[in-house]
DNA sequence: GATACCAAATCGTCATACTTTTAGCGGCGC
DNA sequence: GCGCCGCTAAAAGTATGACGATTTGGTATC
């Protein structure tokens, strides 16, 4: 999935290091510092550029570089912008903004995935359910996440709707962060619990209303725990 | 805002191929085929091929080929891709997963306008509807157009959510296909003029939960006409 | 002080040579 | 006959030198 080579290695450390606000906006790069400080060649450097271009990070120049581009213009839904910002000192922006977009999105997913979704999907999404219910009572905290992820993201897929499904895997990078910085502070709530089993008996069942009043409930939830951990954590 | 130079004519060209199905799921280009088929050199071809890997829509292998992705796996959030894929066959697909985003986002974008807006976006809001109002009685069909585009634009940027405000110009080109494509049929519906001014007239006020409602009845309206004209056209 | 021109800096493109990886084939031994 | 191993050639990956195009900023001239 990642981009290979020297020009992903560059980009590796080019993204983030912009998509962290570490160079600003603004900023002007010259492709043969680039090279200089990377050790590699113009080929290499110019490829790195030209995908940084095609996520409106950065623009090249004649006579003048390659600037970076304001936040504004960047292309916010591309996973790899995603993950270095959550990565880096923008953590708590996407997060919130990761948050909104899950609930808009997913109840409405949910929905879509309670008509549309295969039988295969609906049996998945039952023994997911079922499975989120153990691991939880087991305290088994990697699992359950485990779990959860493919849970949101069979909801996405089910919901017959490209752009919804891909959303599935920065969901899940959205929870594995959540998990991974909250230091795991309470194990799973039996209400949350609950409300996922409900979204997969009522998608099972093709009741859309349902399933998306309890998917509603548990993306607002999420939202509002995270306000709560953002508020609290930078004031 | 476009891809510059030579590799930009290639992206334009090979992107929309690939979009529409032309050059198919699997098949294999090599770097060679490209540079005499443009007559371009080598360094062109690959930053061309950098940007559609970036994209996901292609993976170069060494001793095979450039094999062109499934669609599973490009990004379709990418403006390029979305404006491609709304460009060729694949249009009736594109409209219909646009349709279903915006009915999940631009609700939701309404109602954190109406809790966010600044007060210049407010006011914003109200002079496009009162434009909007005019327009229509005028029946000056490119201005209403503008006006509307700029409308969902504004709403979906005082969200204040960077994701939401992005999907401002998608939302934009969908707008402008739709009445390009549609013959221009009808004068734009009273009613749903009435609902434009609701929204504005709630995200000035503040009223989260009508802006909300009044958006969702303009997108669902939107959608319903668009699974209709696409279930005559398409049969 | 304004205008026009020139020069330098930087990206953009091309051609070419070399390196690295790997699919596919053929031979070798079991 | 079957499977394993290694060879080869094909394709992408990288490096480099040369030249072209464009933009900027300064300078000289009026």
């Amino acid at each position: 999935m990642e981009i290979q080579g020297l020009p992903g290695r560059l980009l590796a450390e080019l993204g983030p290091a912009i998509a962290s606000g570490e160079v600003p906006e603004g900023a002007v790069l010259r492709s043969e510092e680039l090279e200089e400080r990377f050790g590699v060649s113009r080929t290499v450097v110019r490829e790195a550029v030209r995908i940084l271009e095609g996520m409106r990070m950065v623009a090249p120049r004649r006579r003048v570089g390659i600037t970076v581009q304001p936040k504004s213009t960047w292309d916010v839904f591309d996973p790899l912008v995603i993950r270095w910002r959550l990565a880096g000192s923008d953590r708590p922006a996407q997060l919130r903004s990761l948050g909104s977009l899950r609930v808009a999105v997913e109840p409405a997913a949910a929905a879509l995935a309670a008509q549309h979704a295969s039988d295969d999907e609906r049996r998945e999404l039952g023994s997911l359910a079922v499975e989120l219910t153990m691991t939880a009572r087991a305290a088994d905290l990697e699992a359950f996440l485990r779990h959860d992820i493919a849970f949101h993201a069979t909801v996405l897929k089910a919901s017959g709707n490209e752009m919804f499904a891909h959303l599935g895997d920065t969901v899940g990078a959205v929870l594995t962060g959540r998990t991974e910085y909250d230091l795991m502070p309470h194990q799973p709530e039996p209400y949350a619990i609950r409300l996922h089993r409900e979204v997969a008996e009522a998608i099972c069942a093709g009741d859309a209303e349902h399933a998306e009043q309890a998917m509603r409930t548990i993306v607002k939830g999420a939202l509002e725990e995270l306000d709560q951990q953002l508020g609290l954590g930078a004031p």
